[in-house]
RNA sequence: GGUCCCAUCGUCUAGUGGUCAGGACGUCGGCCUCUCACGCCGGUAACACGGGUUCGAAUCCCGUUGGGAUCACCA
């Protein structure tokens, strides 16, 4: 059996988006679970609209992602010899022509045939005239008139298309650079792709290349057309639906498996499991499993299996990446043995890192600031008896365990005869500033003696100071 | 419009002639509980329609409808 050997080949003329990075993302797992190669490819034939940023964007969201190749990057702006040497090959064998109808005449072609409800195709008037090349020339692939070219697609099934509709495409433009078709395969060829994934919008130009393979004697690769993917009013994925490139998504926090995880479930399933770690991926992958129909970008399932990941990782893992986040927001954190405290206690409630940095600010706060709701309904004087005897308790304490917290807490609460309820929301409050976060006693334990005496003592100081004013 | 593709809960999907049509996200109810979460239990909700084939169709065939893609000297 032949080693598989796939590609990825975008156009660098924007930012990765996802419908690009789950193509590039099937690729890469087909080869990588083959134990194949991966390609790299960049299609820049077009100099227009190429740009150096957009290949560096490109990078940059494929490494984000751990997507790596075996070979290239290429650039098909660094291949037109090759590509005119393959188009003479096609001219001399009959199989191409030059052709000097001008652009003009050819929309006016287009217009009368589709006034008269005929089809906007080439009519083939230089066709037999073998023309030489000239100054303002296209080469033209003499297209057969009869019979059919099928698509023996794997995840399609058999695509019939008649001869008869296709036209004479033109294959060089009359600045002697190539198209897209002769160049994917072109460069299919010559780089031996076996496998090509691609968008199911490519379906309709498979017959033309399907024909220039032909032409060329080369072997057919296998063809894999995926569904596309879609926004939620079911049309294709564009910027009207809001955040689509792979980077935005790293900037919202999400993690790189999980978006994988996502894209790949977008289309492709192994029996009726949704979670699935960057290894699992690379066992599981197949071909046979990928889905005919197109699939909607769902953002609400991606934050779920974003959190499944952040909770399925450990935080060791976790602080390099939320780091960035807490540092944006000015917080004077650093990867250590505190932060991976910090970040055990957030896990299971933050869905992004972006969540997790908020939820990490009042560990660091060298003053908490507290939220206004949340000091007018519980830092009251009622408190005042409860927080001051915890205050007194754990000055006592030489060490913290979940235990021995525990301990302290019902000591005051036989004292003060207060449920647990009531005397843990002042101290929460006056420990985080807010009313919602990790239990009480994970965040003294990792706050340790020193920080939660200070915010107790102040929280102490807050509520006097405030009966003072109003009484 | 031509050509091509597609069709199971709102969404992602499992299912390959015989299942009470399963799971996940969402949603709704409940439990747990120091808050928020997590977790757990339960509810809601789908085979687009019409013909065949068959003892029996979500599964096979045809048609209809609906959706999508594509029709460049872009890729």
């Amino acid at each position: 059996m032949k080693p598989i050997i796939t590609r990825f080949p975008p156009s660098p003329t924007g930012y990765l988006h996802l419908g690009g990075a789950r193509t590039a993302l099937f690729n890469w797992l087909y080869a990588r679970h083959m134990k194949g190669t991966f390609v790299l490819r960049f299609e820049d034939t077009d100099v227009q609209r190429s740009t150096q940023a957009s290949v560096d964007a490109i990078f940059d969201a494929l490494q984000w992602l751990g997507i790596d190749w075996d070979e290239g990057p290429y650039y098909q702006s660094q291949r037109f010899d090759l590509y005119r040497e393959y188009i003479r090959k096609l001219v001399d064998t009959g199989n191409a022509y030059y052709c000097t109808c001008s652009p003009e005449k050819l929309d006016e072609m287009r217009k009368t045939a589709m006034a008269s409800g005929g089809k906007p195709r080439y009519d083939g008037t230089c066709r037999e005239k073998g023309l030489k090349p000239a100054s303002d020339s296209v080469v033209r692939f003499k297209a057969p008139l009869m019979g059919a070219t099928v698509i023996d697609d794997v995840v399609k099934g058999p695509i019939v298309f008649q001869n008869s509709e296709l036209d004479d495409f033109i294959i060089q433009r009359s600045d002697t650079t190539p198209t897209y078709n002769l160049a994917v395969v072109v460069d299919d060829i010559t780089m031996n792709i076996n496998t090509i994934i691609r968008g199911d919008d490519h379906v309709n130009n498979t017959p033309k290349q399907i024909l220039l393979y032909r032409a060329f004697g080369a072997e057919l690769p296998v063809f894999a057309h995926v569904p596309m993917v879609l926004g939620n009013d079911r049309s294709r994925l564009s910027k009207r639906h809001g955040a689509m490139s792979v980077t935005a998504y790293r900037e919202m926090g999400y993690l790189p498996e999980a978006l994988l995880n996502y894209l790949v479930r977008l289309g492709w399933s192994h029996k009726d499991e949704e979670f699935f770690t960057r290894d699992d991926l690379i066992e599981k992958f197949s071909l046979e499993n990928i889905g005919k129909s197109a699939g909607v970008f769902n953002p609400e399932k991606l934050l779920a299996l974003n959190a499944d990941h952040i909770m399925a990782s450990s935080p060791e893992k976790l602080a390099p990446q939320v780091l960035p986040f807490l540092i944006r927001k000015g917080c004077p954190a650093a990867c250590d043995n505190h932060l991976f405290k910090v970040i055990e206690t957030l896990k299971i409630r933050s869905k992004t890192l972006e969540e997790m940095a908020d939820g990490a600010l009042f560990y660091y706060a060298c003053e908490v600031r507290y939220d206004e709701a949340a000091a007018d309904k519980f830092l009251l004087p009622a408190a005042l008896e409860s927080l001051t005897l915890l205050a007194r308790q754990i000055q006592a304490m030489t060490s913290f365990t979940e235990k021995s917290l525990e301990d302290a807490f019902k000591s005051v609460m036989e004292t003060t005869g207060l449920k647990l309820g009531k005397i843990a929301q002042p101290v929460r409050v006056a420990l985080t500033g807010r009313t919602a976060s990790p239990g009480i006693f994970e965040i003294i334990e990792v706050l340790g003696k020193e920080k939660t005496l200070d915010r107790l003592n102040r929280a102490i100081g807050f509520i006097r100071s405030r009966a003072g004013e109003t009484s």
